[in-house]
RNA sequence: GGCGCCUUAGCCCAGUGGCAGAGGCAGGAGACUUAAAAUCUCCAAAGCGUGGGUUCAAAUCCCACAGGCGCUACCA
């Protein structure tokens, strides 16, 4: 009997299903491993091949761990939430929820033909209200807490109004955004929404207006991590500022347990760096520097004030005496109070221009030197000079304080400023030439700086912010580049708020009331006064209602994410989100498998809400993924025919200026193939660097004769009725355009043209330029997989025509699980042929399983412990490639030693049944173990004196180059094998009767001389 | 601009300081076959991006440069 996939694949997989084989236990006494991939979004795309890569290295993983008896918590779920349903039920009026159900089971399908060992008991769907109950419920949590910077933690408000109570907020040291002192008594005669207020500063989760990217397009707000470019994620839509009354999380708070945290976990270096970058903890000063003259300005007591003080922040306080101006956020808040009336009308203008800059124009615009003199002045705390303010918008308001002191002989944007606008450039550095850049080292010595004078720069830090105190204007300080987390959504398809408004206060709805679930809307747009979806709701839609109304928003995609790995270990809790006895047993996922673009969104706002949830004593660990590996994408290969284009839209228009003329298609389209394609883009080359007199170029008079030809051939194609054409010059106005094509069309670049006549309705009557031959060839180019680029290439044809135990070890067979690399099927023969020859080991000629019972031989129990061991090592370090080539190796060799022995064969099919269960499974049913999967047999153990050889052919290097070698025993000790080599005769040769000055013997390995 | 990763045979990739090569693809020769496919056997092919350094010994460690890729970006 041949290899038959087909039949073997579907029964195993049956089989899995209905044993529930790999059903995580409860309360077992295994040790436990928990095996995670990302969460996916069911896309209604479905898996492309770049999809179950990362799948099948996690998959492997977990039944190699249940071999090495491990309770293996391996499940899977949905990320069912989004934008792109929402979208879909828009366009279309479907409900969001129906064509998710439809997703999920594509993808369902498409997953299990791999043959994963998922524990499909355990599935959690973020957009199921019994999940969604618990989301809310954490909401409810985080905004029933702020965080204590004294205990380091989250505590409940409870406490902190206890102490309002009693002490007022002086004492409270809490990350908030409350800038007013009141005493307890102040606190007590606040009224209700004065104290609402108050709290909100201080609540984990938070109403507050806040600026936010907001996308017209999607009609939604995005995190800063969902922009790309200035423009929307999803979609690259424009996204612009907006202020905008919204619930947000305190991150912030956790920013400095986000950064050490890293430190402790096996994650690569680039990714804590990502998350380093982002958190971008600076540690520094503040300093206050004074406005010279009298004010009156209004604070937000009701105060009048008459000095005004600017607060900056810095890294480098022992630069303070190379002050020599300061620059403030267009948007800052004083900027209006201190400018002088000289200079209101350039103010004004300036703020505006900025403002209208859109954050994409502001990014591109980064050379561009831009700024305006406020005509006020500040006093240097230490020199009591006069130093101007300006505004300019290279200082942005949202970080540190909105306003800078500028040092332009140590910050490159200050020098730059200082050099646009001839302002003065102190130098307080000892011995350091500023005449063309500033010296942005933090090294140096300190001079012209008084007190800091002759002080290395760590020193002089230190006394600088010691000075800074002692003066009370500033204090030492740490600055994060972290945001706290817009939280809603102006969306449908999300997690509703367990939040309602009375008298325009948020109020928490009781938790047995929850989940809140989605209410039915007419429509899944906002209404018209652009309130979001849910506002469309009657009050009946809900299934509950309090107050005046409910919370409108919806929660983003990554509040579903932030915990669902939690929820896998205890999935149909009615009571807890998890219990804690699960959680603790559990514990943290052992391996996360996902991609990298995830970084700085759900990988570090999971880690937040796991602290958080740590902190409130929940659960008993802090961080939620111990390991994680992140695969690289598997990029696709796309075909392009190349159409040719004629400039000019009219006649009369100057054709020497292509620039300014639009290229046009010609009707009906004329397609070039590639190589025809290289003989024109040569010729306009040389047309456009005037390199037509060049007859010594060796090609030219070939092409030229080519391109002739190709020119009247294109002249003879061209509808004499194409208004375009007939009046251009062939030899400038033609280029040739690259368009994706089909790659179900391209086969090895040969383009089928009758299917490419037929794929669409312009293409119908599309006229071809071909090679000599008369085929099409196409041009292709490596690019990231995706519909709109027709190089999709899905894994369903593959499982179809080799079966899923080829595709998983070709899917690992490709290159390092990190890497990314080019889809390609032009190997996977190669390891569809490994399967059926390990199949071959099992049977005779006639296709009769055939085994032998007799003792291994030595050689071939060589061979499978060199195997295991190899396997051992490659799956511990995650090696998955490596681990395919020497089940080759091993396979090849016992061909080669016609090995059919029962034993050796039980082991290696072990080995192999987490890289192709199915196969494996078939064959070792054919072992004859009828009763249960392979999926709980013994792995192998390594017995490294199978391997031990009695002899070594030592290489014999002279100074490094190996030239002979000498069989000696391994039992020889470093010294007889030094004087063996120089006794053997072919050795003395190459010593020419000198004497080695040295001789390095690695035993077991290599013998070196030195002469 | 900053950070990180990569560069070994025509291609994909192993190589964990000690003989540059395990495997697959593609290529060549042969066997089987009427023939082809499939299968089997055999063969050829790189001196490790470049330049320094450390070492008895470097593809491997260190430094600089080049090329490719990814992330991030006026963060004071």
């Amino acid at each position: 009997m041949e290899y038959n996939f087909r039949d073997i694949e579907p029964k195993w997989r049956k089989i899995w299903a209905d044993e529930k084989t790999f059903k995580a236990e409860e309360n077992s006494a295994k040790p436990k491993y928990y095996v995670l991939d990302m969460f996916p979004y069911p896309s209604g795309a479905g898996l492309h091949v770049g999809h179950p890569l990362g799948y099948i290295a996690s998959d492997i993983y977990a039944r190699y761990k249940r071999l090495q008896g491990f309770n293996v918590l391996h499940p899977m779920g949905y990320d069912s939430f989004g934008l792109p349903a929402e979208q879909y039920a828009i366009q279309t009026g479907q409900h969001p929820a129906i064509t998710t159900a439809e997703n999920v089971e594509r993808y369902r399908d498409q997953l299990d033909k791999i043959g994963f060992s998922f524990d499909w008991d355990r599935e959690v769907r973020t957009s199921s209200p019994e999940y969604y109950k618990w989301t809310q419920w954490i909401f409810k949590q985080l905004f029933d807490c702020y965080y204590d910077n004294t205990t380091n933690k989250a505590e409940r408000i409870s406490k902190l109004i206890a102490e309002f109570e009693e002490n007022g907020n002086a004492k409270v040291n809490a990350c908030s955004d409350c800038e007013t002192l009141f005493t307890a008594s102040e606190w007590k005669a606040f009224n209700e929404k004065e104290q609402d207020t108050i709290l909100q500063a201080y609540r984990l989760t938070f109403l507050a207006d806040s600026w936010v990217n907001w996308c017209p397009a999607l009609g939604t707000v995005l995190a800063n991590d969902e922009i790309v470019n200035g423009v929307s994620e999803r979609g690259g839509h424009p996204v612009e500022q907006k202020l905008m009354r919204q619930w947000s999380m305190r991150i912030k708070a956790y920013a400095e347990r986000l950064l050490t945290g890293l430190d402790r976990l096996d994650w690569t270096e680039s990714i804590k760096d990502i998350q380093r970058n982002w958190i971008g903890k600076s540690v520094g000063s503040s300093i206050q520097f004074k406005v010279d003259g009298q004010f009156e300005l209004t604070t937000q007591g009701g105060n009048i004030e008459n000095d005004i003080y600017i607060e900056v922040f810095t890294t480098r306080p022992d630069t303070i005496f190379g002050v020599s101006f300061m620059v403030l956020a267009p948007e800052h808040d004083l900027v209006d109070q201190i400018t002088t009336p000289e200079f209101a009308a350039q103010i004004a203008e300036y703020k505006k221009s900025a403002s209208l800059k859109s954050a994409r124009d502001r990014e591109a615009d980064v050379k561009n030197i831009t700024g305006q003199n406020t005509g006020a002045f500040a006093i240097h705390p230490f020199t009591g000079e006069k130093i101007q303010i300006w505004i300019g918008d290279y200082v942005l308001v949202s970080y540190g304080t909105g306003a800078v002191m500028s040092v332009p002989c140590g910050d490159q944007r200050d020098y730059d400023f200082a050099k646009h606008f001839g302002i003065e450039i102190k130098n307080i550095f000892e011995n350091i030439d500023i005449s063309e850049a500033a010296y942005t080292e933090k090294a140096g010595t300190i001079a012209n700086s008084d007190f800091l004078n002759g002080l290395e720069v760590k020193a002089a830090m230190k006394k600088a912010i010691e000075a800074i105190e002692a003066k009370g204007i500033g204090t030492g300080k740490t600055n994060y580049r972290l945001r706290d987390a817009v939280f809603s959504r102006q969306r449908y398809w999300g997690e509703p708020f367990p939040v309602f408004y009375k008298d325009g206060l948020p109020h928490l709805v009781e938790d047995k009331f929850l989940p809140i679930t989605l209410p039915e809307v007419d429509k899944y747009l906002p209404t018209e006064d652009g309130a979001p979806p849910l506002a469309r709701a009657e009050k009946a839609a809900w299934n509950h209602f309090e107050g005046d109304h409910m919370e409108f928003n919806t929660m983003p995609g990554w509040a579903g994410s932030s915990w669902y790995f939690l929820r896998y270990m205890d999935p149909k809790n009615e009571h807890e989100f998890v219990n804690r006895k699960k959680a603790d047993y559990w514990k943290q996922v052992d391996l996360y498998i996902g991609g990298s673009e995830h970084a700085t969104g759900h990988l570090l706002y999971a880690r937040f809400w796991t602290k958080f949830l740590y902190d409130q004593g929940y659960i008993g660990f802090d961080e939620p993924f111990q390991k994680m590996i992140n695969q690289g994408m598997i990029l696709g290969r796309s075909s392009f025919v190349y159409q040719m284009l004629v400039f000019g839209v009219y006649s009369g228009v100057p054709r020497d200026d292509h620039e300014n003329m639009i290229p046009v298609e010609l009707c009906p389209p004329i397609l070039v193939s590639l190589n025809q394609k290289k003989i024109i883009d040569v010729y306009f080359k040389n047309v456009s660097e005037n390199k037509f007199d060049n007859k010594n170029s060796k090609d030219f008079s070939e092409i030229k004769e080519k391109l002739d030809e190709l020119l009247k051939e294109l002249t003879t194609k061209a509808n004499p009725e194409n208004k375009y054409y007939g009046n251009y010059s062939l030899t400038t106005d033609f280029q040739s355009y690259p368009k994706h094509v089909d790659i179900s069309i391209v086969d090895n670049d040969k383009l089928d043209i009758e299917a490419f006549k037929n794929s669409r309705e312009e293409y119908k009557n599309a006229e071809f330029i071909c090679e000599e031959n008369g085929e099409y060839i196409c041009g292709s180019e490596i690019e990231k997989m995706s519909k709109s680029k027709y190089n999709v290439q899905t894994p369903d044809e593959l499982v179809e025509k080799f079966g899923a135990d080829t595709l998983r070890m070709y899917e690992m067979f490709l290159g390092p699980l990190e890497q990314f690399k080019p889809w390609d099927t032009k190997g996977i023969n190669g390891v569809h042929n490994f399967l059926r020859k390990l199949w071959r080991l099992f049977h005779d000629a006639e296709g009769n399983v055939s085994l032998s019972m007799e003792e291994p031989s030595k050689d071939a129990l060589k061979i499978v412990h060199r195997t295991i061991k190899k396997l051992t090592d490659d799956l511990d370090r995650f090696s998955f490639n490596t681990g395919v080539s020497n089940f080759m190796i091993c396979v090849n060799e016992l061909t080669e030693q016609k090995c059919n022995n029962k034993a050796i064969l039980n082991d290696l099919v072990i080995l192999l049944s987490p890289y192709a269960p199915h196969i494996s499974e078939e064959l070792w049913e054919k072992l004859g173990h009828k009763k249960g999967t392979i999926s709980y047999a013994h792995f192998p153990q390594f017995d490294e004196s199978l391997l031990v050889e009695a002899n070594h052919a030592y290489p014999i290097s002279f100074n490094g180059k190996m030239r002979l070698k000498i069989e000696l025993s391994m039992s020889l000790n470093p010294k007889e094998v030094e004087e063996a080599v120089l006794a053997n005769v072919d050795a003395q040769k190459w010593l020419e009767g000198n004497a080695p000055k040295k001789v390095i013997v690695v035993p077991g390995k290599i013998v070196n001389i030195v002469m």
